[in-house]
DNA sequence: CGGCATCCGTGACGATACTG
DNA sequence: CAGTATCGTCACGGATGCCG
């Protein structure tokens, strides 16, 4: 027999702590490096193979696969095929995945204060600012699109609503955004830190804020 | 030559995502497995080489070595040498791995919703439940310390001031506690999960309440 | 061409044994 | 008690191949 098969159904062999700890369970279902990451990019949306591959700079594309099943099994993410026009599929998450916001927002609110310089072997993608960025929005009263501007590229977030919509963040611009900003990334980590408000951010012309509805007053400070 | 030095000062090798980006550099310190847990050991306090490992069922002697050598490196946790009269060190964290309290706590979140029946495989400690009962003791206005009494074993926990307190729980009785209170591990879950209320869990008589003061009256639902 | 599966070299992990 | 040494195994990362 030169080969019998590979896999029959994960066998069982599956890596747990084996602790009836909360926190232990649920690092058995996201521990697992690159797992975490990969939700971080979902938070924006559905999204391909392909360019979750791409937007993961560094996943062998195996492991990507094989975590995307282990997501798919442990109920975080779900597999959609799109309609027979464009003859692809996509990945989003669960209900249960969209919960790990509360873990992701907590970590990068950690993370933030250990990234100070960009190294050079340091990828980058525009919308990785966008949990830094939130935390700084979290305060506003008023709800609405923001589209966001870096020199990285384009995303944008819901500011108010506390995090509790379904869709967080987005990828590219906004279809009818209520705000429009434009800032640079290091502004967003220092925003997320809370280094420096928002108005002072405005005052300084460090952010243009372009819109005319009551959420863009309010980021202007007025 | 029979045998190099084989670790000059961690051989700069250290695997890194290499993602300007807060949740990935948060991961390149904290996601190595284990890393997480042993944070949940030390938000306890400091402790002993020993009780770490007696406490972290599963980990191998190196592997625990090696990553309290990364928190040390990462400046997540100090190794402090008791006095003479008793020749010990332990490790604790520093106010930079303290800072972990808000992760931990959202990931004790998140997983306690997928913390149901404990398998046969399972280790169990008592201070593992602080996390989620500290979420249900959240919203009290008043503060003190909480003894805890479970089928599994004693700790306690501060509660009120929002988790800003430098020792949020302990191991073991505490010295002079406001309040005691005996439950199950079961419920500490239903707790956390803001499945049941306090009060409901009073009149239930799922959990007993002793003590007098304005804590003790707060957690009785008075 | 998107979505993986296979192969392979290296490093991380887990268990045990051993040492100051 | 507090780790280090050794070793087998498995997971990861990179490259390539396959297949609808």
């Amino acid at each position: 027999m030169p080969r019998q098969q590979q896999q029959a159904a994960r066998p069982v062999r599956r890596r747990s702590y084996d602790q009836f700890c909360a926190n232990a369970r649920a690092l058995d279902s996201v521990g697992d490096r690159w797992t975490l990451l990969i939700v971080r990019e979902l938070l924006g949306g559905p999204r391909r193979y392909t360019d979750l591959h791409a937007d993961l700079p560094g996943v062998s594309t195996d492991v990507l696969a094989s975590r995307l099943k282990d997501m798919e099994h442990n109920g975080l993410a779900v597999r959609r095929r799109l309609p027979p026009p464009a003859p692809a599929s996509v990945y989003e998450l669960t209900e249960r995945g969209h919960g790990l916001l509360p873990v992701l927002a907590a970590l990068a609110a950690w993370g933030t204060h250990a990234l100070d310089e960009r190294r050079p072997t340091d990828a980058v993608r525009a919308h990785w600012f966008a949990l830094p960025l939130l935390r700084a929005l979290d305060g506003l009263t008023h709800e609405g699109v923001v589209e966001v501007a870096l020199n990285e590229g384009d995303f944008h977030v819901r500011a108010g609503g506390g995090g509790a919509a379904a869709e967080v963040y987005g990828f590219g611009p906004a279809e009818r955004p209520e705000v429009r900003i434009a800032l640079d990334a290091a502004l967003c980590l220092e925003l997320g830190r809370g280094d420096v408000t928002l108005a002072e951010a405005v005052g300084d012309g460090r952010i243009t804020v372009s819109g005319d509805g009551p959420l863009a007053a309010e980021i202007r400070g007025e």
